[in-house]
DNA sequence: TCAAAAGTGTTCGTAATACACCCATGG
DNA sequence: CCATGGGTGTATTACGAACACTTTTGA
């Protein structure tokens, strides 16, 4: 060790994905204790002496949903370090972006308050005239973004899914992040076509009406040859 | 203020990238003082008091090169955290991407000791058999690949060029960035056919043997549509 | 007149879209 | 039987790759 000023604190910040009925949600907490006592923020917290900053990323993630994020995603997405942004002092965050396939119902056992699933409106502002403290909504928004992205060039959506699923559940994940229909014939062929996506299991469900579909697992490829192009 | 816990010091680090005479390089410095005292490095440095990311990555930029980042582009890449990172303590550094047009040789008159252009290997490692000081080598790849990709789907490849520029001398930095040859005629077809991208100045240039060629500047687009996609 | 680079036309394969159509189940 | 969703076939259109060809300059 030396002179090195220590002039920052550190903590990470969550953008939590998941579908829901259909909608595409993100996970907040109330927060408990000035600043922004009361309000909605992102999931989050501090980086605790000798922990990497991914290390307390999945820390935080598993106090908050009890999940231990397996078939989940989970990502860097950028670091907020206005001098202002926290009345507390010089605090840098790295918002770290995670997707996740739906978790039942009860978040409460969580550290947070009260950690509650709240759907993203389909187009502009992210949620509907909900604000989230600090410069939460900023970070929402590149994280939606970059979800969006995403699912374009990589089989991450396979990411909001069970470890087993269809064609049809995969597709209302798109169609969930997206906010937009696709046709479910093209839709079929492309990501079945598509090398290395999808890894049929040879199981059959019929878990809804009409006729039974394959199931298949996420496959090993990591980049999407070609892309899965969100129409205009 | 109140009782937070400052717990590590802020820095940013840089990839400044350039294209001189065909190749991509990369600005390094080698290091004056401990740790790793004599080595190469991305410049850098700390975070001040009331500094924002942003501000202080510019603040380096302008240090190291002189430049004032007038046509050029920087962003975020991402931020390393690993506790052990740096032997001094712990730092937090996030790193920015900097694309700049060819600069006046003289580096020199710079804040570091030395700062040199490196160009990088087109395939496989980065540099050489050289080899940075800290985490920098990840950075660096990170940073290559960032670029390489960017230049897909936007408009960034005109950030390495002067502020009018040929379709040929914009070729010629794709060529360089992903280390392959392209086809000058679909790529001019291509190029002037993509919305936004190039902006005609109708004047034309003969800085080389051949036909003289129009002179573009950058258009308005900030996503190429079609993208400008990489040979397999 | 020749080399060199700018720029155009044409052909061909691949992929995206739109939509007609058949298949397999539950009621 | 029919409603519902799974899955295939096919025509149209857009774009990328390859490459022959014309244009405009300097030497």
């Amino acid at each position: 060790m030396s002179r090195l000023r220590l002039t920052a604190a550190v903590t990470v910040d969550l953008v939590v994905l998941t579908v829901r009925d259909g909608s595409l949600c993100v996970l907040v907490v109330r927060r408990g204790v000035a600043p922004y006592a009361g309000e909605l923020a992102l999931p989050g917290g501090f980086v605790t002496e000798g922990e990497d900053l991914p290390e307390a990323a999945l820390r935080e993630l598993a106090e908050e949903t009890g999940v231990s994020e397996v078939g989940g995603h989970l990502e860097q997405l950028a670091t907020f370090g206005r001098p202002d942004r926290d009345p507390r002092g010089r605090v840098v965050s790295t918002a770290y972006l995670a997707l996740l396939p739906r978790l039942p119902d009860a978040v409460a056992g969580s550290d947070a308050a009260e950690a509650t699933w709240l759907p993203v409106s389909p187009a502009g502002a992210p949620l509907g005239a909900e604000t989230l403290a600090f410069d939460h909504d900023e970070i929402l928004a590149l994280g939606l973004e970059r979800a969006r992205a995403k699912l374009e060039y990589s089989p991450l959506a396979t990411a909001f899914c069970e470890p087993e699923f269809t064609v049809a559940e995969l597709r209302r994940v798109y169609e969930s992040v997206w906010g937009q229909p696709l046709d479910p014939r093209n839709f079929h062929r492309k990501v079945t076509g598509t090398e290395g996506f999808l890894e049929p299991t040879g199981q059959m469900t019929a878990r809804e009406p009409g006729r039974p579909a394959q199931l298949y697992r996420a496959g090993t490829a990591r980049l999407l040859h070609p892309a899965m192009l969100r129409p205009a």
